[in-house]
DNA sequence: AATGAATGAGGTTTCATTCAT
DNA sequence: CATGAATGAAACCTCATTCAT
């Protein structure tokens, strides 16, 4: 019977929250495949199953909440950089995406994940209210980019910032190192994929923000001949 | 007790395979949120449960091989396009995609799916196999692309059929409509989420590619001034 | 953090006590169906969950009480109506019954729950205090309606008053309207059990009273034939 | 793995869905105020859980069908008395009832347990199902007493019918022994409840019969003086 | 005395897979 | 080959009760 002290004050239950989330960060990160069961978070946090039920209304709205902070910490760091005096350039976004997303492999992970659970397993209420809270953070952030990068019309800050989200979160997809996947990627057949993520997404998004940036530019390059 | 023929030669057995897959697909089209059970996919196909491992080992080989069937109409697709005598721009680029990918809804939300499928529950011998197969097509089609656009050093068609595909997948996630929060949509706080998946992923595609066509330019925009 | 004030007195506790008994009576009344949880009961009578087992030892015994306090008080309406100096005849105790037990529907769905929880969830010692009030109170009825009604041998009082008891809470299970039947029982295959619980009761107790009265006449009917 | 040969052809369906019907009774018979998982009752049965979930569709309407075995199994042996060339008098219908209801007990207990069913565990459109088999049943029933009681008038077989099962169960639930008070009832503050069930039961049926039958007889007793 | 955070037993249901027929 | 009955692991969530504060 693990007793652990009870957080009655309210600063201790945001601190149980917290202990929680991590305990499920913790877990998704060791095992990015397979989903903890309520039971194996609670241990974790050094809790019962029961108490993880007194933080969250259900394990989904859990996964969601755990979501949320990973986003809510990369829009920190990101308005918090545009917000600096120093310049901002595509690497000083690059860079805080860097530590915030793609070097913590669990949030692209839980990322995928959650873009599911939105489908169904959330109740609405829940969701709209995520969903207003990312969109605040979104029109800030989107606001800051503009601010910085003049060849963005209104409004295309934010139109950037989820296209970029959407590139980041699929291609993670697509290149992730599987390990158990790592011997067979040796043969000439998978050289196809033999990628480095970082490194990809670092140029697709370049490309991306390249291509945004120069709308006026006439589109299409035009090929001379077909093939022979 | 439906007694269904047997299926004995060999082009009945392909046959039975893909009334399996057709079945999927329907089934997967119309609730792309919950995914059909076996006994559900079995009896769309007029066959019994346990038929269904006749044909597939497991059912998430199943929905692994009706992926790569959509993923294979789309390579058909492009390749027969950049084979074809005709220009190719971006604009036929982006037709083949929207028919072939975006326009048929199941097929985004099974390759999301599949992504997930791939860390744990395929077998790594299948996985790798249909790698191999995902690879020679995609190299093909890289190959072909080089051809019409000539800004593509060799190796680069395939570079950018891979992020190309992540941006699709991944801004479908972001993006795609969600009958229940129709209506949420509708408040001024949401308007950031009111977004068209096929306008924006055109937009983006656009910008990815523009950008990926024209390395030499020099690279990012510098802002005049910070944040007042 | 509600700090409800102490109750130290002894007035104050049984104050407190009823309370309770309040708030639950009130929570089965407006959802007969559903058993509210200790929770609900505390917040209900403006205290915390603990705080019920300080007056009561288990949520069992709490409702045990509940039931005893409208069995008290049926008993006490019917002792003073059989004490008083009108004319006792069965309509007069009918009316006692309609208006402590009939119309207080919460009182019946209780007690069919509370013959339940005697089975094994009242401890024997708590549950043989009881049924001793019981008796006590029961005994006192009894002698009371024999007392006014001559028919009665010593000890039939007692007998009829229980088996009326019976009656009165078998033909509620069996009869007592469920909102969400209501449209269904339109259907001319229900009509059988169209029954107004209230009418039914009272032909049903007549009869019943009216044939413990009249122990002499020769019991039976005789069928003339058997079925055509 | 305990591999129970399999129920192909409809009888054995219908053998098996006895069985665990049997299993459930059993259970529920030897300890009628516990009630046993889905998991024992399927182990009971030699089967596995989910076997159950094969047969039936939820637990609760598990044991509604058991309670309708009970009640069918009365109605029919009641119906086919009726319907004997015999002659059928109180005594006959009540052998009737003892054999079917009351020495049965497991019947009893379940009876009260479904009352409280209906309100609430049982999908709606399984309870009135339910209803309409008992009120064909009832029907039946009730007709057939009408056809040997002359005193009865139309429809007053059915409503006697209904008053007496209320009785019946009503009693059951006041009288019925339980074991962990056999001793406490000793006491002579008990002596009240020091009652047999069986002779009890007759002799309230008897009066509700007897009251039933002679509408006519002015209808009650006059007490001569109130109490001194 | 009062509180409410923590506990954890307890039970239902689903569904991919197997295998006897 | 085809069937579908049988399996049983897996996971969630509720809520009466305890007890540290």
């Amino acid at each position: 019977m693990r007793v652990k002290t009870r957080a009655l004050a309210e600063p201790d239950k945001e601190a149980r929250r917290l202990a929680l989330l991590d305990a499920a960060e913790t877990l998704f990160f060791a095992h990015p495949e397979r989903m903890a069961s309520v039971e194996e978070v609670a241990r974790a946090a050094g809790l019962a199953k029961g108490t993880v039920y007194l933080y969250f209304p259900s394990k989904e709205e859990l996964l969601l909440s755990l979501h949320e902070r990973h986003v809510a910490r990369f829009f920190d760091a990101l308005v918090r950089r545009l917000a600096s005096r120093a310049a901002v350039d595509f690497d000083a976004v690059w860079r805080v995406t860097r530590e915030q997303l793609v070097r913590t492999p669990a949030t692209l992970a839980l990322a995928s994940r959650c873009f599911g659970l939105m489908d169904r397993d959330i109740p609405a209420e829940a969701a709209i209210a995520f969903k207003v809270r990312m969109g605040r953070a979104l029109g800030e952030a989107g606001a800051g980019l503009e601010a910085h990068f003049p060849a963005l019309a209104p409004g295309a800050g934010v139109t950037l910032l989820q296209h970029s989200y959407g590139l980041i979160v699929g291609l993670w997809q697509l290149m992730h190192p599987i390990a158990r996947f790592a011997d067979a990627l040796e043969r000439a057949e998978l050289a196809v994929f033999r990628r480095d993520y970082e490194r990809e997404l670092e140029a697709a998004l370049k490309a991306l923000w390249r291509g945004a940036m120069e709308p006026t530019i006439k589109p299409r390059a035009r090929p001379k001949g077909s093939r022979p």
